[in-house]
DNA sequence: TTGTATGCGTTATCAA
DNA sequence: TTGATAACGCATACAA
């Protein structure tokens, strides 16, 4: 039989024949083994060079038992913090010639476990940033998706690699400030249910609000239309400071409050989550807690290259955000 | 021997074994050939359930000769634009069963080639999109990128499929409207020298600012950080009305502007290209040259897709991107 | 309809 | 050091 796409133009056996060696030869020195005669070795080079040969990535990984691939599962690709998850993932993994497959879950919590399954059948390991799933379905589905690292997510019981945010002091962070300020009643603009970060915001929030100031939850989402259309109704809550899922809500609230003539920060405060680069771009300059998310692209790489290498990997990180204070909040003036 | 990796826990042949029929049996029912006996495909089904059994992608790629992976190059994961056009790829490749694997050029025009090309052994197609190597390289290499998509880019002589953006008549539009403004002095600030649709925005712009207005050109970049620095300069040529290279330099240019207190559009206007999401939350809201950016990526998708199945792709498509006149333009007041 | 045998392109074992 | 040869896991002619 043969492959119905059209077979690989050269192969290892072409460049054999034309150097006068076994296969066997070609693959040693294609891969650096030094136990080669020099004129076997030019002989080969050569034979390759002319034939224009390139190893089938396929078959080597067939051989080898690894495709020197890698994946990232991501809920949106649309958010500025995945992308720079991913493009720290991505540019530390290419050094070390791993190739970076992605994937977009859609923020649908349900279709998670399979995507992330199916995906890891075509890859060596897998990042599951910010995943959507339920504990026990990711602690079920976990020893089919090892070697994986878990970004923005724990998961009770399950000893896999981690790399994650303290969300919570970054929330008392934002609390602190605020209070500070003598703020007395606040809105927080809730992301997607699914999202952890989001649940661990939010239950931090009403443990530090409680005697500090009154709280108002508000349903939202996580992209800036989201902040963009539930603005009105935070500030018809009567509070006085707006604490946004992330940049891209806090990003709308204060496009809405631009258009409607609501004064930032001088009729309402707005905090944000993750500074993403726009967030020094919005006017006025936005107050957000500052997350290094390329960073924890690279510290996920770290730990799933150690696992490819079977090497034990490095500790769980959990990085402590900064309250980057600038321009969206002020002191309350009645 | 063995793989060096822990072998697949589950084979083909344990399932045929439990199942008690042939591997090729278990092949046929996998695969969905409905010419096997009702009872053998429950008998095979079951033992694959209770074995857990998924087959193996590379034993599967390597059979077919192909992946089901493509893959889409970059220059700068960080740029929205090209995070759009790589979101609109991977959610249309996605339906047809096809994962896409990205890779990052980091902008070096000559690490393209190799890069492209080492990126296609490990799939079964590329889009390339907005390739910053030179021509004659990438006509060199065509042969052995195939099959390929380009995406805002075309090259002489080559018959690949295209899908690509007038940016000439959106920057003669830009003209026509700064023009009936009665500005009679503009800046552009100039993108990266490598970028083919920089170049192409640039003598469009030479050749329509003649006789209409002095046209100053700035090195700039393609990034919020080179915006806001070259701002101040482009200013103090005299301009009123600023056209920059893309719409993350002119957020840069106007985060400059708003921290020096020059009034947008009072003093200045500015235009960006592309109508990235951020485009319409700054302040005031950017008018730009609105590029569909997803539109783009599911378009080059079609015709890599189509490519993938041996048929004709369809015809190149050119769009033609609207002038998006929001808050940052205004008539010249002097 | 089912099973046997072969090939996909490499790597790796083992004997020479 | 080199070359047969056997995997790797699957899909598919071909024979039964």
């Amino acid at each position: 039989m043969r492959a119905f796409e059209r077979p690989q133009a050269v192969t290892i056996r072409d460049v054999a024949r034309v150097a006068q060696v076994s296969p066997a030869t070609v693959s040693r020195v294609m891969n650096r083994r030094n136990s080669v005669d020099p004129e076997l070795t030019r002989r080969v080079q050569q034979a390759a060079a002319s034939l224009g040969y390139q190893p089938s990535a396929i078959a080597q990984g067939l051989a080898r038992g690894r495709t020197g691939l890698i994946a990232i599962m991501v809920p949106d690709l649309g958010n500025p913090m995945f992308q720079s998850v991913l493009r720290g993932i991505s540019r530390a993994a290419v050094v070390e010639d791993y190739r970076v497959l992605v994937t977009d879950s859609h923020e649908m919590p349900l279709e998670e476990p399979l995507l992330a399954r199916e995906t890891r059948l075509r890859v060596d390991g897998l990042v599951l940033c910010a995943p959507r799933a339920h504990d026990h379905e990711l602690s079920e589905l976990a020893p089919k998706l090892e070697p994986f690292v878990l970004v923005n997510r724990r998961i009770a019981g399950l000893a896999t690699s981690t790399v994650s945010v303290d969300y919570g002091a970054g929330v008392r962070a934002v609390v602190a400030h605020l209070t500070a300020l003598g703020h007395k009643h606040v809105a927080y603009l809730s992301g997607p249910m699914a999202s952890v970060s989001n649940q661990e915001r939010l239950s931090t929030l009403h443990e530090a609000a409680r005697g500090r100031f009154e709280l108002d939850v508000l349903e939202c989402g996580s992209m800036h239309e989201d902040g963009y259309e539930v603005a009105d109704r935070a500030l018809a809550t009567g509070a006085t400071a707006i604490i946004a899922y992330n940049d891209l809500v806090a990003i709308g609230a204060l496009g809405k409050f631009q258009q409607t003539g609501v004064a930032v920060p001088g009729k309402v405060s707005v905090v944000g989550f993750d500074d993403i680069p726009f967030a020094r771009y919005s006017m006025p300059m936005l107050t957000t807690v500052a997350v290094p998310q390329e960073e924890l692209g690279r510290e996920a790489w770290q730990r799933l290259s150690a696992m490819l290498r079977h090497e034990e990997p490095p500790a769980d990180v959990c990085f402590t955000p900064r309250l980057e204070v600038r321009g969206t909040t002020a002191p309350l003036r009645p």
